[in-house]
DNA sequence: CGATACACTTAGCAGCGGAGGC
DNA sequence: GCCTCCGCTGCTAAGTGTATCG
């Protein structure tokens, strides 16, 4: 029934040597039917820890060993024939003025570039950069000449493109070297891959939307910088020679392995394990317990909220009304931001010229048109119909308001999450939008899916399914550049292949005459007859199939232009929905989980079984 | 009580490498 | 065998939410 549990096992071994960083030896004959897995040493598995008894609160772990994080390479001086221009002439830079000069270079045809809040604060950093001799002449940024460093730095990249097989073969392996040393850490007693091992390279600050601080130099990382976290009887991972970390504690209430402030929005930034590790996995499946909790007293949730609108107390409801755009409309929370930030909004901090009410729409009644920056700046714009008395609720909070002014004026996440706790614990506005996307997930699946379709019909399913999750999360992401011609190639390889058919279609049909000769002329030739029929016969069954599948293709590229699927897939969508949809659907899990996808999602492909349901 | 610090999840994009078409 | 194009992966910014501070 499930064709593919060998392909799903094998592939759980697969991923479990790769999480150990273990080296495996797979041999498959040509007919792929005596298969070894051979394993260079035996390891245990990963944990299982899924069927594990949960830990003490607040404690994360026992034990806490690892190497410390890669630092950036340190920075080489381009070639002398490669020079930066002030006001046309060539400048000689000293060693760290011409490091920050490269970091704008490097970017020199990017759109940033175009930007004048970018270019005034990269020129203010640049300045800081430079010796008192060098600011003296350097003080005009549009005298400023990039282009030759610029050059130079394309045509090393093409010339790393073009290196040499053994080259790119070195490249490789000193990279997997170095992987295999810090990209794994010792976590109470298992081996365990770290998310992000490498220091964050200094460059310049690539803020999404308007932000006020794009341009700015993000600063090289010291090991003085550095804090280490590790276990208390571990061996300290060792600073580079002649260097200290800026502090090594041991704190086993916290995931990071190491920390560091960065300079442009004095944030603290880690280094953590990798999704596929306990520790991630183990909360991630705890999110979806949380949602999944939520399904069970949602319809008192939604009765209070309704009731609420009609409160005496404002208070109360503004807060039934954002609640109901959470739930209803999986907006964020919607922090309160700062004014050195992008400004973007999410529902508790929507302002009133966020909305817009129409008494009438498009044919529609009571209307309120969304629009607004949202995370990452992603513009959300939605017209909805709500009910009258969220309608006129709207109205009562905008009265009076100018521009600017907050539409939620009594409310803010803290209150909002405060009073969700008392509903059910554990639940915060967050929770709604993992609860909608999961249920949308799983009610699209059973909707859309045909249990005798193809597998590629029932992939066309699953993705639209997800689209519409992608869709209510308002996952986007920029038209692909190559995505006009890319629907052309297609177009036309659909075409190629309709005449393929027609041509193969008018051949089948004559050789069917054919064998209907007298019996007597074919006696000799019917064995050869019939199999070229056959053959014919299934040629044209194959262009079909083909077709068929790129027609599907079709449909689902356009569809997805605009929308990003992979954000929902890795965060909102309780894995075990897919998991079971595949098992009960009989799709290979590898055809909507890809490896990356299907190493974090482990425990689900162990947890659910056909019948699971969210 | 509001501001700030901290920890951790969620997000889109760029660059790269490898599969698949010619 | 070469080239194109597409998906994967790494990167790091930008959110959420709780704890702690003053």
């Amino acid at each position: 029934m499930w064709r593919s549990w060998a392909a799903l096992r094998l592939f759980e071994k697969q991923s479990v040597c790769l999480v150990l960083g273990q080296r495996m030896v797979a041999i498959a004959t040509v007919a792929g039917k005596r298969r070894r897995v051979r394993r260079k040493s035996v390891q245990e598995e990963q944990v299982r820890w899924w069927e594990e008894e949960k830990r003490a609160d607040g404690v994360k772990w026992s034990t806490l060993e690892h190497k410390g994080p890669v630092f950036a390479p340190r920075y080489e001086r381009v070639p002398r024939n490669v020079r930066f221009y002030y006001d046309g002439k060539p400048l000689e830079l000293s060693e760290e003025t011409e490091e920050a000069a490269t970091f704008y270079a490097k970017m020199l045809n990017h759109d940033y570039c175009t930007k004048e809040v970018f270019n005034n604060n990269f020129f203010k950093d640049f300045r800081k950069s430079m010796t008192p001799r060098e600011r003296e002449i350097i003080k005009d940024f549009r005298k400023c000449g990039f282009q030759e460093m610029f050059n130079y730095f394309q045509a090393e990249s093409e010339k790393r493109k073009a290196a040499s097989k053994e080259e790119k073969l070195i490249k490789k392996n000193e990279n997997e070297a170095l992987m295999k040393e810090f990209g794994f850490c010792m976590i109470d007693g298992h081996k365990e891959k770290i998310g992000n091992f490498r220091l964050e390279p200094p460059g310049l600050f690539r803020g999404r939307g308007e932000h006020p601080k794009m341009g700015m130099i993000k600063r090289r990382i010291h090991a003085s910088d550095v804090s280490i976290n590790c276990g208390k009887d571990s061996k300290v991972p060792s600073p580079p020679p002649g260097s200290r970390w800026k502090e090594v504690r041991h704190d086993n209430t916290v995931t990071w392995l190491a920390s560091w402030i960065e300079n442009v929005q004095g944030q603290v930034k880690y280094i953590m394990l990798n999704p596929s590790s306990k520790l991630k996995g183990e909360k991630d499946h705890i999110k979806y317990e949380t949602a999944r909790r939520l399904d069970k007293v949602i319809d008192k949730i939604r009765a209070t909220y309704r009731d609420e609108w009609k409160s005496k107390e404002m208070r109360v409801r503004q807060r039934a009304v954002a609640l109901y755009f959470i739930d209803k409309l999986a907006l964020r929370a919607g922090n309160e931001k700062d004014e050195d930030q992008a400004d973007t909004v999410g529902c508790c901090s929507l302002r009133v010229e966020h909305v817009q009410l129409h008494k009438e729409l498009n044919g529609k009644e009571n209307v309120v048109v969304f629009d607004f920056p949202g995370k990452d700046s992603i513009r959300y714009y939605n017209e909805v119909e709500v009910e009258k008395r969220v309608f006129k609720n709207l109205e009562l909070f905008m009265e009076h308001k100018k521009e600017g002014d907050d539409l939620f004026d009594r409310l803010n996440t803290q209150v909002l999450n405060e009073h969700l706790k008392e509903l059910m614990e554990g639940l915060t506005a967050k929770v709604f939008r993992t609860y909608n996307a999961s249920k949308t997930l799983q009610s699209q699946l059973d909707l859309l899916t045909d249990p005798s379709a193809t597998v590629p019909e029932k992939l066309l399913a699953y993705n639209r399914a997800n689209r519409a999750v992608a869709i209510l999360c308002n996952h986007q992401r920029s038209v692909p550049k190559s995505h006009e011609k890319s629907m052309e190639n297609l177009k036309e390889k659909i075409k190629a292949k309709r005449e393929a058919i027609e041509k193969c279609e008018s051949e089948y049909n004559v050789s069917i005459c054919e064998t209907m000769l007298p019996h007597a002329v074919c006696l000799i030739a019917i064995t050869p007859m019939q199999s070229r029929d056959e053959k014919k016969g299934k040629q044209l069954d194959r262009l079909r199939d083909q077709l068929k599948k790129l027609e599907l293709q079709e449909t689902d590229r356009d569809e997805n232009k605009t929308i990003a699927l992979g954000t929902s897939k890795l965060n909102y969508l309780d894995p075990r929905i897919s998991v079971a949809w595949c098992k009960k659907n009989d799709v290979p899990i590898e055809k909507i989980f890809n490896k990356t996808q299907r190493t974090k999602f482990l425990w689900a492909v162990h947890m659910a079984d056909e019948n699971y349901r969210f």
